[in-house]
RNA sequence: GGCCUGGUAGUUCAGUUGGUUAGAACGCUAGCCUGUCACGCUAGAGGUCGAGAGUUCGAGUCUCUUCCAGGUCGCCA
């Protein structure tokens, strides 16, 4: 670089600096030539700094030729600008660089968007481009909070005991969970590793091994389908502690994420951080992460309704299920926007909605016909309706009711503008189902991970009643999201064997997929457990993005490829020799 | 795998009932301009209307197929 090496970042400077002679590297942001003076922003990382190009500099007709995006050194006086020409928007808007010494250092093509805060481009062109996106400031606003807050975290697990460990990319497939990614062993072909959904068996093994705190931000992948808050390949803050219970776990990351608040949004979290059983949340938000900046609370309508005349309601409840209830608390709907509701309703696999439209001294419902005076009392006043509210009701078996409303409890919330968002509700939600039952496979499979522990009072229930054992699990939730989890794992090896039992594995195929790590818990175990966080996810939250992409330096598109390289793509037929690995004819061929 | 939305200039978009040479803004190129900061003024270049087939005298517009992207359901221990 020579004498074009920078004395500092473009807006390190201020008007205390005035007079300096300094040399500034950077981007041509922007130019604005009046003739025989010229403007220019110069950019880089820490923001942007104006040049002058008039008299002062030796080569006018050079700085003439600059264009967006050229890579420049530049040496001049540093000068205050006059008051009138102070621009307040800008960091070092009171001074300007009044250039000498021009060298372009090299030039560029005129990029395919401007490099520009709040882009209006099309995703798809920024992520081709994505070198280039990431120039834009709030892209690099993005991964320098996120910068930040792994350093909060590392110092944080640090102070706190914890040992940073890597485990391994290569593992063993264990086909529980998610889809894995499959690695094709060349040694020994026919066999393949998998990438890790999540480094769970290995942090287990540190506890064995001694290390007591564990901790490691790990990248983890899942071959599902994407979604705007979802991608194939992650990453978790993951960490493992010995001889805990689920409050330690719970207290110490009330610290840690006290100290994330604090550092990203300078926001004060209160401790300790509201909890809700799995039930309560599901019977007051119909989610297991719900979003508490707002009301509009659920209500359990099942005992008037099951001797009321409305055959949906009542033969919902005699089946098994419930009739549960929200009121939009005063928020007036159209019959076109309840229409609407409707049809969102049933993306959401419940068959119908109920509404009563509660007017002054009157109501409107299509059920009100199949209900007496006298249930449809109970019912307002069950849901304490008032004039001007809508109710709305649906009936079916509890999962469908609290995923129908618990939707619907959220669209009404952003459609009537009542979720404050400058509060972040950060809560607990402990006592989760231990196991679900699955319509796919036929039988109960672990809600969480088949090592979690059940509840001391719940254990019994192991051979009787798996649908009532809860687990010693929690999740942390961010206004709606979840943004960690973890539990209380078990240490016994009988204990262990009755849960591979209760979820069906023989004890066979038991020890095929995870004898080396039920083989480990022989040898002296300690009680143990931990918890770990969607980076990615807690990032795009907190960078106040609804789009994880926008916290993801090159991301994946929803075909899970990376449009910037082409992955995945095809490879040498040389390469598949060496692996033993026949690919199929497409479908095009 | 299902459903919804979108694809027109480098970018963001408009394009009426199918009808003349497909437009605007920004950007780009050239010229003028000494205090701009969304600089201004003048002129200019720039289009496989995602691709293919069909209907029609005539298709950006209608039909079918297909590709790409986004969202969502399924899926995500």
């Amino acid at each position: 670089m020579g004498k074009w090496k920078r004395t500092g970042m473009c807006a390190q400077f201020g008007k205390e600096d005035a007079g300096r002679v300094v040399t500034l590297n950077g981007w041509v942001d922007s130019r604005r030539n009046l003739g025989g003076l010229l403007f220019v922003w110069l950019r880089d990382r820490s923001g942007v700094m104006q040049l002058v190009f008039g008299d002062k500099c030796k080569d006018f007709s050079l700085a003439e030729s600059l264009r967006a995006e050229y890579v420049v050194s530049v040496t001049g006086r540093l000068a205050l600008r006059d008051a009138a020409n102070v621009n307040k928007a800008l960091k070092t808007g009171e001074i300007e660089l009044v250039a000498e010494e021009l060298h372009i250092i090299s030039k560029a093509v005129t990029p395919p968007f401007s490099i520009e805060r709040d882009s209006k481009v099309k995703e798809e062109l920024r992520l081709k481009y994505r070198y280039l996106d990431l120039r834009r400031p709030d892209m690099q606003e993005n991964l320098i909070l996120r910068s930040r807050i792994a350093n909060v975290m590392r110092n944080f697990m640090h102070e706190n005991g914890f040992v940073e460990v890597e485990t391994p990319i290569l593992q063993k497939s264990t086909p529980e969970g998610a889809r894995d990614y499959i690695v094709p062993s060349r040694i020994k072909k026919g066999s393949f590793y998998a990438l890790p959904q999540s480094p769970q068996i290995f942090k287990q093994l540190l506890m064995v091994a001694g290390f007591d705190r564990y901790y490691q931000i790990a990248k983890c992948f899942r071959d599902e389908d994407l979604r705007a808050d979802r991608q194939p390949e992650f990453t978790q803050l993951d960490m493992e502690l010995s001889f805990v219970d689920a409050e330690d776990v719970m207290e110490l990351n009330e610290r840690l994420i006290r100290k994330i608040m604090k550092e990203a949004l300078d926001a004060d979290v209160q401790l300790p951080l509201p909890r809700y059983s799995y039930k309560e949340a599901m019977e007051r938000f119909g989610s297991d992460k719900p979003d508490t900046r707002f009301g509009l609370e659920l209500k359990d309508v099942s005992d008037i309704a099951r001797d009321c005349g409305f055959k949906v309601f009542s033969d919902a409840v005699k089946n098994g299920g419930s009739v549960r209830g929200l009121s939009t608390e005063g928020g007036q709907l159209s019959r076109k926007e309840i229409d609407a509701l409707g049809e969102f309703i049933k993306t959401c696999g419940a068959k119908g909605l109920a509404w009563v439209n509660v007017k002054e001294g009157e109501i409107s419902s299509p059920i009100a016909k199949f209900l007496s005076e006298e249930e449809m009392e109970k019912i307002l006043t069950r849901m304490n309706a008032k004039p001007g509210d809508v109710l709305f009701f649906v009936a079916d078996q509890p999962s469908v009711v609290f995923t129908a409303l618990g939707a619907l409890r959220l669209e009404l919330g952003r459609k009537f503008s009542l979720i404050d968002e400058s509060r972040h509700d950060l809560l607990w939600i402990t006592e989760f189902p231990m196991f679900e039952y699955s319509q796919e496979e036929g039988r109960y499979v672990a809600m969480h991970h088949p090592f979690t522990s059940p509840l001391d009072e719940d254990i019994d229930l192991l051979e009787t009643d798996l649908a009532r054992i809860r687990a010693k699990a929690y999740d942390i939730v961010l206004n709606g999201n979840e943004i960690g989890g973890g539990s209380i794992r078990i240490h016994d090896a009988v204990l262990q064997e009755r849960v591979f039992q209760a979820l069906g594995f023989s004890k066979e195929t038991a020890w095929n997929r995870f004898g080396f790590m039920m083989g480990a818990f022989q040898y002296g175990t300690p009680p143990h457990g931990g918890l770990a966080y969607g980076l990615d996810r807690l990032m795009m939250l907190l960078a106040g993005s609804r789009n994880i992409k926008d916290v993801i330096a090159f991301p994946k598109v929803q075909n899970a490829s990376c449009l910037m390289s082409d992955a995945p793509s095809e490879v040498e037929q040389k390469q598949l020799d060496e692996l033993g690995i026949l690919v199929a004819p497409s479908k095009n061929e």
